[in-house]
DNA sequence: TGACCAGATGAAAGCGCTGTCAATAACGGG
DNA sequence: CCCGTTATTGACAGCGCTTTCATCTGGTCA
């Protein structure tokens, strides 16, 4: 029979409720963890205990017995603009119905914190760890392979990747976009970003080589700020002062696109007749605006869904690593009413 | 002397690191968490052990044993519909600089969720708690209560708080908003919303209540998921197709009026001349729109900074709840483009 | 010089839970 | 009717860390 002292921390433990249900520890455990191990009556009973006292699980016990923490710990630069918010719900999808919770850590677009990030989620001991970008630090990089959980980096595709890689060329997504616009007949062509991060970068280096090899030339303005719809606007408003020539625009996001946008129609620019716009990532609120505005869709959901599947399989089978550990989910160009031929005047 | 056992889960552990030092496991500890407790020797040699073995703390030990996990608990019913973003950044701006770690849950605008977070919250054993809303189930409540931790209850006014309630009077906001439009001279004022939660339910009040006091008519529509722009743009069609009349629509947050706004352009609907919208929460992008969008502001940020201060000081001083326990910290009304007088052949 | 004290260190005892294995009860076949 | 099986249940030993208390220095003061 249980012994079950008033837990010195004046909180409701397991053993309170083994002592009313009259049975030990151990089988008020399992009847929670395990029910099919234990019979029916003391099931019943150790349950009927649990919501008389209100109890709750010490997770932090539990997770230190058995060492499976039932967590996945997930990093992302940042919550608030909207390219995660597909991402996440890919993950929660696939872990919750798994009984694993999903643990989230924002970086805000600074390195440091991600390493900082990366620590303290290796020192909560998830079974997992699902990070966006390649672009960690080597100690960051060391921590991780050392911790022995399954890694998966996405977003963006690594040579050497940690673990797992799931992600798309932002290099050929940000020479699409740009094509797209030459191809409409653009000789100018600019480009408004706020690259904190390598995938940022690396879709202006698409941008770049896209632009060269028309025969054009880079219009690029770049804040270093985590960029918002207010930064749209102001970005295209440099923009153009700098280069008032510009018929199109190739926008890192679909926020700040959203905010060039606007901008246009309080100047009275029509897009796409006097510019064209193209987003980045293919946000919901790019369809529905107006006009709906074109961007590059890329397989966010995808991703995250893809990277939870083969964790799950990972954790099932203990560990065994899948044959492939690279995977490139591609992009999409999404044409839509933001972007069109250039004013006839202004073809060359 | 320490015995370093080879931990049996394989990972590096305090007595690895004590024993490579030469210490006992207590002095290892020590010279982590108590710098100051330790002579300089033996807490450099502790440290050089940390490093070269990649130590990294356990904190599910660490919270077990000390009973103090370093964290607060948040959680919020939406993390994507930039409602929180500002209420989020408060917590952080308080909590970090503190050395606590802010946990996030969302719940998903289901109360069922909302009460299996919180649980799930305290089966981690977070100082404090902080909440959106009051709507939290009565086993909720209980489980709360008993865990003994300071609880903040935001975003709206409770009658009877769980422990503290930071909050401005959601009915009173509906109101106000509603009470801008008939002011202007609207007579045919609709209603949008996503009335997921009683927040949202107290807005339709406070416009049920203007629009009654004005002798006018309630002209509702409302969908029971989480609003996003796109609705917007849909539950503004069917308020159009329902009641053509209508010249003024209140809308339950920004996302929707954002939504609302691009259906008026799409369709040639001048906005505010032939149609008046005014959202709800004053959101980064509603001052940026075009028109810009009015607004009731909420002090989302200053909700969350005096709710994290609030605990601050709980925790420092060791439980004692401050004198006062509920704070109405009110809300603006925000007037800009998109809200002017009704069409001259409409105001009867 | 000896009692005394502060500072530094270690041993032991948990924190609340789970894994392991032993113990018990229940049951059926030979 | 005895013994091996199977189904339940419990005792015990940690998980890795911190807290408490005892120990052991070396110095201080009368």
């Amino acid at each position: 029979m249980a012994k079950a002292r008033k837990s010195s921390t004046g909180r409701v433990t397991l053993s309170n409720v083994a002592e009313r249900a009259g049975v030990s520890v151990v089988t008020a455990s399992r009847a929670l963890r395990k029910p099919e191990m234990v019979s029916d009556d003391l099931r019943q009973r150790v349950l009927a205990s649990v919501k008389d006292l209100a109890y709750v699980p010490n997770q932090l016990a539990s997770a230190l017995a058995s060492s499976r923490t039932g967590r996945i710990g997930v990093i992302v630069p940042s919550l608030t603009n909207g390219v995660f918010n597909d991402y996440i719900r890919a993950l929660h999808d696939v872990f919750v119905p798994a009984d694993l919770q999903v643990l989230v850590i924002n970086s805000h677009y600074v390195p440091g914190r991600e390493e900082k990030a990366i620590l303290t989620m290796l020192g909560q001991f998830p079974e997992a760890i699902v990070l966006a970008g390649i672009g960690q630090t080597p100690h960051a990089r060391r921590s991780l392979q050392q911790a022995g959980i399954p890694v998966v980096q996405t977003m963006e595709l690594a040579k050497r990747p940690i673990d797992i890689n799931i992600g798309l060329s932002q290099h050929d997504a940000g020479y699409a976009a740009t094509r797209h616009l030459l191809d409409l007949g653009h000789r100018h062509v600019g480009q408004i970003s706020a690259p904190l991060d390598s995938r940022s970068q690396s879709r202006i280096d698409g941008y770049h080589k896209a632009v060269a090899e028309a025969g054009a030339t880079s219009m690029v303005v770049a804040v270093d700020q985590p960029s918002n719809v207010p930064s749209g606007g102001h970005l295209l408003s440099e923009l153009l002062a700098r280069w008032p020539s510009v018929t199109a625009v190739f926008c890192g996001n679909d926020n700040l696109a959203l905010g060039a946008l606007f901008e246009c129609q309080r100047r009275g620019i029509r897009v796409p007749d006097d510019l064209s716009i193209i987003g980045f990532n293919d946000l919901e609120v790019s369809a529905c605006a107006y006009p709906s505005l074109s961007s590059i869709a890329t397989p966010r959901y995808e991703m995250a869904r893809l990277a939870g599947e083969l964790i799950l399989e990972i954790i099932r089978g203990s560990g065994k690593r899948p044959r492939q550990r690279k995977f490139d989910l591609g992009f999409k160009l999404v044409q839509r009413d933001s972007t069109g031929a250039p004013p006839a005047d202004r073809t060359k």
